[in-house]
RNA sequence: GUCCGAAUAGUGUAGAGGCCUAUCAUGGAGCCCUGUCGAGGCUCCGACCCGGGUUCGAAUCCCGGUUCGGGCGCCA
């Protein structure tokens, strides 16, 4: 038996204009029931959006009226009946049923309210996902993040990139730094993998030219704060023949880019969220770190030495002074000491001490970070070993740049923080639709 | 890892040693109600995180644990 019976319709597809007087199948949730003695409202809620089933006791065959009477909330419905142009119900329509299908009742009481009534905690929420989901709110984030996924797939396919995926299983550390999820590969260790850094890089030797990923990237770090996962989701790209300016420049227009297909094709999800997008001005601001540390020693008590790494409060001095100065969230900080950026970043052939690594940074955390790279076999070498690591465990790597390396650049962005910051959510786990963090494990 | 804070019905909350037979909202059960759209009215149901201690008396104070939230660190 098909089950396309039970829906021929969505309910945002029902227009009482066309489809006055016809009958349609809508199905999903029961969203309320507002029985007012001679008469009861159904509110079937699905994906789209809703529809109001109205039963009007002196019309209706009471043992369906009796049976809508007793409907479960959250209960899983199909629901057959004639479409009625009715200017007093939402959207402008009303149902009226021949046919309610009960096809999976809801237990109660519900683990937490769908309808906006009483807010539930984050934890409480991801206890019970699947019902958060069925909250307006919730769904309208994984739409925005659908819609930004499918502007970053279409923008670098675009611009001549292609998409490729690394393994997430590999046998060593890649960058260092991180620490790794170690996990048993038949009878030899093995880790799941921090970034397709060293793999994208290999296929700038395969010739692929301009390629890019998203995929999931594992960081073993104990970290505890609002806009950190063990496991994210990152977009990453690497270019050959290009330094880290070009790469910033398609950086800068991807978010652009992606700014504007949120506005033009999410707006229902915005309106949802609240949410009034501006789309960041081109260019970003170029902080270089020097300026970085002048601004942080100027403005706080902090007292920065030059070499050191920019925490936390200084990323906030940093972007709240960027953005009094430009109104803009979005900007770079450029010209890294080479000994604060990873092995793989190149060092300027004039002043070796800076590197042509670079931070993309919202106002309240950084983005993304990239790099012109070391093309050079012997240069990297010795930049790996001045990191304190073992170029042995890097020869896969290692092979790549002896056999034609051309020079190249990349980044990567975490998704959800692009997201985040994007809708203002302050906590990354609203973001994921099941978040790994110190303590989650489940669902 | 560390510092600060919190933990009360399914959910979100009030509560400052006796006023607690624990507040309110939402929810669930039931009744009334013909235009609701956070419907409204009435009745009922449902909770003090765990373990010690102080006290005549603890939801409330102290200690330990657990869990959660926030800051920092680590990191992206």
């Amino acid at each position: 038996m098909s089950l396309a019976n039970l829906r021929t319709h969505y309910t945002s597809q029902i227009n009482p204009e066309e489809l006055g007087d016809q009958k349609v199948t809508v199905a999903g949730w029961v969203h309320e029931v507002r029985d007012l003695g001679g008469i009861c409202f159904v509110v079937l809620r699905d994906r789209e959006g809703r529809a109001q089933i109205t039963l009007v006791k002196k019309k209706t065959d009471p043992e369906l009226l009796e049976k809508a009477r007793k409907l479960v909330r959250e209960s899983v419905v199909s629901i057959t009946g004639t479409v009625k142009p009715e200017a007093k119900a939402p959207n402008g329509y009303e149902l009226i049923p021949d046919e309610i299908n009960l096809i999976n009742e809801s237990a109660s009481p519900l683990p937490m309210d769908t309808t906006g009534k009483v807010e539930a905690e984050l934890d409480t929420r991801l206890d019970s996902r699947f019902i958060d989901l069925r909250r307006e709110r919730t769904t309208a984030i994984f739409r925005i993040r659908h819609e930004v996924l499918r502007a970053v797939r279409n923008f670098l396919t675009d611009n001549g990139f292609i998409e490729t995926s690394s393994p997430k299983v590999v046998a060593t550390a890649t960058e260092g730094g991180t620490s790794l999820f170690p996990i048993t590969y038949f009878d030899r260790e093995a880790f799941l993998n921090q970034s397709p850094q060293l793999f994208k890089q290999i296929l700038m030797s395969g010739g692929l030219d301009r390629v890019f990923e998203i995929g999931p990237i594992f960081r073993a770090e104990e970290h505890d704060t609002r806009r950190h996962l063990n496991e994210a989701t990152s977009i990453d790209i690497e270019a050959s023949f290009c330094d880290h300016f070009d790469v910033m420049e398609i950086l800068e227009e991807m978010v652009t880019y992606i700014y504007e297909q949120i506005i033009e094709k999410s707006s229902d999800s915005l309106a949802a969220l609240g949410v009034e997008l501006k789309v960041p001005a081109l260019p970003f601001k170029r902080v270089t770190y020097d300026e970085a540390i002048e601004i942080v020693n100027a403005n706080t008590d902090e007292m920065l030495n030059w070499g050191d790494d920019l925490g936390t409060a200084a990323e906030h001095t940093i972007g709240e002074h960027v953005f009094k100065e430009t109104g803009e969230s979005h900007y770079f900080i450029i010209d890294w000491p080479t000994e604060i950026k990873p092995f793989y970043a190149m060092p300027y052939e004039d002043n070796p001490i800076l590197s042509k690594g670079f931070d993309m940074m919202h106002r309240t955390m950084e983005l993304s970070s990239g790099a012109q790279r070391i093309h050079i076999p012997e240069l990297l070498v010795s930049r790996i070993e001045s990191q304190g690591l073992d170029p042995e465990g890097f020869e896969f790597y290692l092979k790549a740049f002896r056999y034609g390396m051309p020079p190249h650049a990349g980044w990567g962005i975490g998704c959800e923080r692009l997201v985040m910051t994007m809708l203002g959510v302050e906590n990354i786990r609203d973001v994921v639709l099941f978040p790994r963090d110190r303590r989650r494990l489940s669902p």
